[in-house]
DNA sequence: CTGAAAGCGCTAACAG
DNA sequence: CTGTTAGCGCTTTCAG
């Protein structure tokens, strides 16, 4: 019982591989009782059609590749989630890359892209990517694109994102009506677009208020893990700490947990803690934890959506279809 | 600027295809200037071998599927990221597939494998799968296959695991040194091997105890969110309700403390709460939480690792290198 | 409605 | 060291 192909099921039915092929797509312009013997033999053989043959014929891959920084992080474990129940509806296979925030894997990967292993891309830049010629490249070259989450302004193509800036401005807001008087902000990086949107919502709500208000904190977090706790113990070990913190990274909220733990400063009464995150447990932490959560799954759905189009009207121009979707904020005991 | 083949290449250098791909491929029968000069030009053109005619050509695809329920679960992202990092190793692109539990796309999934589409496979089967016919079929095809986390005994190929039985019995153990009189499992599934084995080590850590002691209380936890939180609801709310709990699935945990909130149950004063989880988060929970955590990571890495050798020498002998990673106590408040 | 023939782009004998 | 030839397995004109 060795591979079984086309040109075996001609042989045995005396028809022609083209016979075999077209039954096989049902096409139209065959009898139906020809179709029912193929297909009846195919199943009798286990026929299954080979991916590369009608790849390589059909200039196909049936394939989209989602690059993200990480997936041990709730927002994109939730979005793959997204990405995949789309892509399992139109019969779409997922390959997932992760580039670990390294702006050169982002580039050796989409370099890649041109071979024909995928027919179209969700992308998440990563924090250090400032240029965006791999990006243009692979557009240029016809590659249906998507932009999720992290995007580029300068890149004409449908982009799915959250309200950032608004979400980021309600986040302060909600700080300074609590009563703190001195926020950090715990910023992700300083070329991201998603960051500079964060930033500007929160030095908006800042900029509203008196000029008695401490002027604003910003520390960009580093890529490794003990660099950002440093950060983070530093900044909270001063005796001018603040008694804000807004954390846009999820992982950086549990560092904040954890140096406060050290240090022995109580949320909220001492320091608020408010993160942008998707934790599912944010409500049982110790306290539960002020969120702003973005819809991640539906974030996913809508870019393999949007990817799914594009792929239907290859070569059409590419509409710019740019969807933000609203985050929450979740109000719990961090803040209160 | 279209599509450059090898042909063009060739003709441009007035060479042949074959000795264009032999340069491509560092083949080491081809003279250093020719390769200098056919490198040039493909970098110049921009050339990128197309992927499905090789793949073709060779019946390789240098990409291998990861199966498994659920990605949104911190065991599973870690899993996926310890296989990431093998797979770009080696070069190998990674397809991912939720199955959701679901047997019927397991099944579905794992026929579509004949294709040619990978090389390999990683899977975790779903807790509904009882049948194994799937497996065998592909793995009689000749396709490498390594199960991890969730495995089936009767399956001659590698599997990765970790130590499900002793943990279980530890987990218990340590629930009942805390002075636990009536402990319950949640479990998740009844065919899984690997629910069979922390019921067992449950039940032999039960056994060990005085006849006095209250017998063995286990719920087979439902697919649904739902139907598993009327499940806890209804233990707890039980005036003969246990005074220690096992959750053997990450998600339970936090439904257990969803109810315990509700039902306004002291953790760990009224009720002790164990979880097999891999929670970031879970020191800062509240309390914070006691947990068996598996090597999501290390497994992922050595599932990957022990597949990529099966995929080195192709129609060898299968090894059967089982590995059995052990996870961690990590007590914690909820416990003590 | 079916068949013959050509070829997707690359690689691997087999020659020289 | 390089070229010629022959496919990998499928789809798609173009004929009938």
């Amino acid at each position: 019982m060795e591979k079984v192909t086309i040109k075996q099921l001609a042989k045995e039915l005396n028809l022609s591989a083209s016979t075999i092929s077209r039954a096989l797509q049902d096409s139209h312009q065959i009898s139906p009782e020809t179709k029912q013997k193929v297909l009846e033999l195919a199943t009798v053989r286990n026929f299954v059609p080979n991916y590369h043959a009608s790849g390589l014929r059909k200039k196909t891959s049936k394939t989209i590749a989602v690059v993200i920084p990480e997936v041990a992080d709730s927002y994109f474990a939730q979005a793959i989630n997204g990405i995949e129940a789309v892509a399992q509806e139109h019969g779409l296979h997922v390959l997932i890359y992760l580039t670990h925030e390294s702006f050169l894997k982002e580039q050796a990967i989409l370099k890649e892209f041109q071979n024909g292993r995928v027919d179209g891309v969700l992308l998440s830049i990563t924090a250090e990517t400032a240029h965006n010629q791999h990006i243009r490249e692979l557009l240029g070259r016809g590659m249906p694109l998507v932009l999720f989450d992290r995007v580029c302004n300068d890149i004409a193509a449908p982009k799915i994102t959250t309200n950032d800036y608004e979400s980021s401005y309600w986040a302060t807001r909600h700080l300074i009506d609590g009563g703190c008087k001195q926020i950090a902000l715990l910023s992700a990086s300083s070329s991201l677009v998603m960051s500079a949107n964060r930033l500007e919502g929160y030095k908006k709500a800042l900029e509203e208020q008196e000029s008695s208000f401490q002027g604003a904190t910003v520390i960009t977090c580093a890529q490794s893990e003990a660099d950002t706790y440093f950060l983070i113990k530093n900044l909270l070990s001063d005796p001018q700490r603040p008694d804000g913190i807004i954390a846009t990274v999820e992982k950086q909220a549990t560092t904040v947990y954890q140096v406060c733990q050290e240090l022995h400063l109580n949320i909220p009464q001492e320091v608020k803690v408010l993160a942008f995150s998707n934790l599912q447990s944010a409500s049982f932490l110790n306290p539960s934890l002020t969120t702003i959560t973005q819809p991640a799954f539906d974030m996913g759905k809508a870019a393999a959506t949007s990817l799914c189009k594009a792929l239907k009207r290859k070569n059409q121009p590419i509409s710019h279809d740019t969807q933000v979707l609203p985050s929450v904020l979740h109000v719990r005991k961090s803040t209160c």
